[in-house]
RNA sequence: GCCGGGGUGGCGAAAUGGUAAACGCAGGGGACUUAAAAUCCCCCGGGGGCAACCCCUUGUGAGUUCGAGUCUCACCCCCGGCACCA
């Protein structure tokens, strides 16, 4: 296949040569002092990968291919580009891993990240090395913990004890949002309630920061809808309602509930707590705490899975106690139901079944009363209702807010509860605090130390790392308590404020914390006493480009979003917001199906560049679809890109000197047009089927290239083949690598434009010819020429001819009648 | 149920409201070659016609427009996310 006498391509030869030639030069890495000096700098960061056992597949080598392709394309257009890799090693899937091969994860992770490195080198990604992170490394996790530590003197972490997720067959914690229809997001086992305490950073108190700053940065429209819908805001009003006795007398207890439509609160026609809620024993009618306590055991130990099924019926028993509707100063009774959750709102809803569907099924259910408070339009307030009304109209049945519109009424009853003293507006989110702790081995201990006096303490910043020592028991139990809760030899230690005899935190962090800050830790890995420089800091953040997964729009963004907003506050960073571009990859299947290991489908990187060479893989990951929308890999097509840089190569080696084709040239002017247009709005695909098709004509019948009509395709096609472009432009006699200077192209719009253009010549907008005429030719040209065509003289003929369209350069359009 | 993103040839996909199917794969035919590879040229949505040409075609149905894959409305299907959040 090679032939000799042509010098053909062979790609390993080519990207071995070069790699090396990168690694050797430092093409892609940087000193310190190149860091702080940087011109121009941008900032293009990928999501981390876990090293896994597996090594990385064609899907991480896409997302890293798109991401450092855009990487390449800021360098050649003059921007110094930092690029750096590293890897996101703690957490339950290592732990996991290890548990299952039976080895220890600090043997294991080492080979593992060998192997990605060797895999993210062989792809030819301009990482620079030098600046790596692993976040099981003691340098790196110190600052994780000192990360722990700012948070912990800000206020913003505490421990407490909760109702946690609990799965019990990873027998760890897990945060709300790992939890899917109420199984562990990792292994689908049901989560289990239990009550343990837990570690939680305070990120409820930034919902509102964390909303407000969405409407200013430039992230797809995908992922901010994601983050708004995490977040929740939801705007309503905070009720009281005053528990009676039997008497009708006020008991001086009273419940809050939270409600979107207080304006149906004369519709409220009897209360819901949920079964956790504090006040459940107070209210209860002593005679029926047989029925109450039992149904709260049950609904306490019921998986979540059955709780959070929607469609199932609703269930609940009566507390016997009574509360006034403050509205109607009507009693109205209490019941416990678990449709109704602690975690939201105030653990308690007044409920309005005529105006709301689940208050209405329970209703049914238990046979309690409906009222109607909203007539829509041709009710009025005795209409029967057969469902839950939620439409528009005005108040009835709702004293002398009768007639209020609905568009109205939440303000006007909203008013009225507060002039009267229960009620105010208030605004709920439905975010949570973000538990950290983790009842694990493997991630960073918590720096926290427990003292009988002295309660818990941090860890003194001197003090860190807390290392995590080596054991070979790290089997979590069904305790609930971290497998370093077993090493006492660890965990006995002096309360750093008293001295006397204290205990360490044994729970680790959530790998969500490592990641969370690791993109200030990359370009100041040269500093050891501290997370990150300030000078540097300043040169290179924001990330001017952050490519990842968009299943980690809501978790990993928001996360790492609020700790920026906390260390900003407490004054280590200039920006609030650490991203300034995020774009979601797409995702890749394989001959038309979701690649699995179980269907056996997953492409891997390694025999694919055996074959074909890592440039071919990397145009044609590219060329396949666009890429914030993924593509489809068949096996097949790559044969497509691999003949084109073979003819890219054939024709850059062969060409000659000499004037270009006019044709040809123009040609090459509007590929670098729609090129540079294209690399940055991340159409790929599009910009490589530009750059063939330039080739094509550059080939056309055979026709040896000019040495101009092909040099500028050499950079136009570095960002995706990086290393067939260096091989070329060296040997077209350039210095040095083509990423060293700001070797972009520019087109010449003069030589751009077409002298003739083809028209569409329409009759009553149906084709029924094309012809060329001169750019700028008259109108009144064009339209003689369209006339004078025949196959539209006949289907003029004979006809009355209303208007005539005409669009420059576009088309002619008779409209006849 | 709610919120996104989609639905275009045999396949992956292109198309500022203006010639639907660029680019690529697969397929067919040809040139060059002893032969093959590579390369180059031609064909390649469906139907009709000897031909010139004509008709149909972007999930379905309406609408706006001289003109709709593109805009509007209704509906169907696929993919993601959220989901008893009061």
């Amino acid at each position: 296949m090679v032939n000799e006498e042509r010098d053909g391509y062979d790609p390993s030869a080519v990207e071995e040569k070069w790699q090396r030639r990168w690694e050797e030069r430092g093409t892609n890495s940087f000193t310190l002092d190149e860091l702080r000096s940087a011109d121009d700098p941008y900032y293009n960061l990928m999501m981390f990968p876990y090293p896994s056992a597996e090594g990385l597949h064609i899907g991480n080598i896409y997302a890293f291919t798109g991401a450092d392709a855009h990487g390449r394309y800021q360098r050649l257009r003059g921007r110094t580009v930092f690029e750096p890799m590293g890897f996101d090693a703690f957490g339950i899937h290592s732990e996991n891993f290890a548990l299952k091969v039976g080895k220890n994860p600090m043997d294991l992770i080492p080979s593992n990240v060998a192997n990605f490195t060797r895999q993210l080198k062989r792809i030819g990604g301009m990482f620079d090395w030098e600046h790596s992170v692993d976040t099981t490394q003691p340098e790196y996790y110190k600052w994780t913990q000192w990360v722990f530590l700012k948070l912990l003197e800000a206020g913003l972490a505490e421990q407490k004890e909760a109702p946690v997720n609990w799965c019990p067959s990873c027998k760890t914690v897990l945060a709300n949002e790992q939890v899917v229809g109420g199984e562990c997001e990792r292994c689908g086992t049901p989560v289990e309630q239990r009550r343990i305490k837990q570690w939680f950073f305070k990120i409820t108190r930034y919902a509102q920061r964390l909303l407000d700053n969405l409407g200013h940065i430039d992230w797809s429209e995908r992922t901010k809808k994601s983050q708004i819908n995490w977040i929740g805001r939801s705007e309503g009003a905070r009720l009281d309602f005053p528990v009676v006795d039997d008497a009708g007398n006020e008991t001086g207890t009273v419940i809050e509930v939270y409600t979107t439509r207080p304006d149906t609160v004369f519709g409220a026609t009897y209360m819901v707590l949920s079964p956790e809620h504090p006040l459940v024993d107070t209210i209860t009618n002593p005679g029926l705490s047989a029925p109450v306590y039992a149904y709260r055991d049950k609904a306490k130990s019921k998986d979540l899975v059955a709780r959070q099924k929607v469609d199932k019926t609703k269930t609940g028993v009566s507390t016997g106690g009574y509360c006034r509707n403050p509205a109607t100063g009507e009693a109205i009774p209490i019941w416990i139901a678990d449709y109704v959750l602690m975690d939201y709102g105030t653990g308690a809803i007044m409920a309005v079944p005529g105006h709301d569907q689940r208050d209405f099924d329970f209703a049914k259910q238990f046979e309690l009363p409906i009222v109607r408070v909203v007539a829509g339009p041709g009710d009025d307030a005795d209409t029967p209702l057969e469902e839950a009304y939620v439409g528009p109209g005005t108040l009835v049945n709702s004293g002398p807010f009768d007639g209020t519109d609905v568009s109205d009424s939440v303000r006007a009853l909203t008013d009225w509860a507060a002039e009267n003293g229960w009620g105010e507006a208030q605004v709920n989110f439905r975010l949570h605090d973000w538990c950290v702790s983790r009842q694990r081995y493997w991630g960073p201990p918590i720096p926290v130390i427990h003292c009988d006096a002295c309660g818990a303490v941090p860890v003194p910043e001197e003090d860190l790392p807390v290392v995590l020592p080596r054991i070979e028991d790290f089997k979590p139990d069904d305790s609930g308590i971290s497998p370093l809760a077993r090493v006492e030899e660890w965990f006995v230690t002096t309360c750093p404020k008293c001295g006397a005899e204290a205990k360490r935190e044994t729970d680790v962090s959530d790998t969500f914390l490592d990641s969370g800050w690791y993109f200030l830790r990359y370009p100041s890995t040269d500093f050891e006493d501290k997370p990150f420089d300030a000078d540097i800091t300043r040169t290179w953040l924001p990330v001017d480009m952050y490519i990842g997964g968009q299943e980690h729009a809501v978790l990993h963004l928001l996360y790492s979003r609020f700790l920026i907003m906390v260390l900003h506050d407490l004054g280590h960073l200039d920006h609030e917001e650490p991203y300034d571009v995020f774009r979601a990859h797409g995702l890749i299947i394989a001959e038309g199906a979701k690649m699995s290991k179980s269907k056996g489908n997953v492409i891997l990187p390694d025999p694919v560049i055996d074959e074909f060479g890592a440039d071919t893989l990397r145009t044609y990951l590219m060329f396949m679809g666009p890429f914030e929308e993924g593509g489809d890999y068949r096996a097949e097509g790559i044969q497509g890109p691999y003949g084109f840089l073979h003819r890219l190569w054939d024709s850059v080696l062969t060409a000659e000197d000499g004037e270009s084709d006019p044709d040809v040239e123009r040609k090459v002017h509007q590929t670098i047009r729609q090129v540079t247009e294209q690399i940055p709005a991340l159409a790929y695909n599009t910009a490589i089927a530009a750059v063939m098709e330039c080739l094509n004509a550059v080939r056309s019948g055979g026709r040896t290239a000019k040495r101009a009509e092909v040099e500028p395709l050499v950079p136009l096609i570095a960002p995706f083949a990086p290393h067939i472009a260096e091989e070329l432009w060296e040997r077209l006699g350039h210095e040095g690598s083509i990423f060293d200077g700001a070797n972009w192209p520019e087109h010449d719009e003069a030589k751009a434009v077409e002298s003739s253009i083809t028209i569409a010549v329409q009759v009553n907008g149906k084709l029924r010819a094309s012809i060329d005429v001169a750019k700028e030719a008259p109108e009144q040209e064009v339209v003689a020429a369209a006339r004078a065509e025949d196959n539209v003289k006949r289907h003029l003929e004979g006809a009355q001819e209303r208007r005539v369209i005409y669009v420059k350069d576009r088309l002619v359009n008779f409209v006849v009648g």
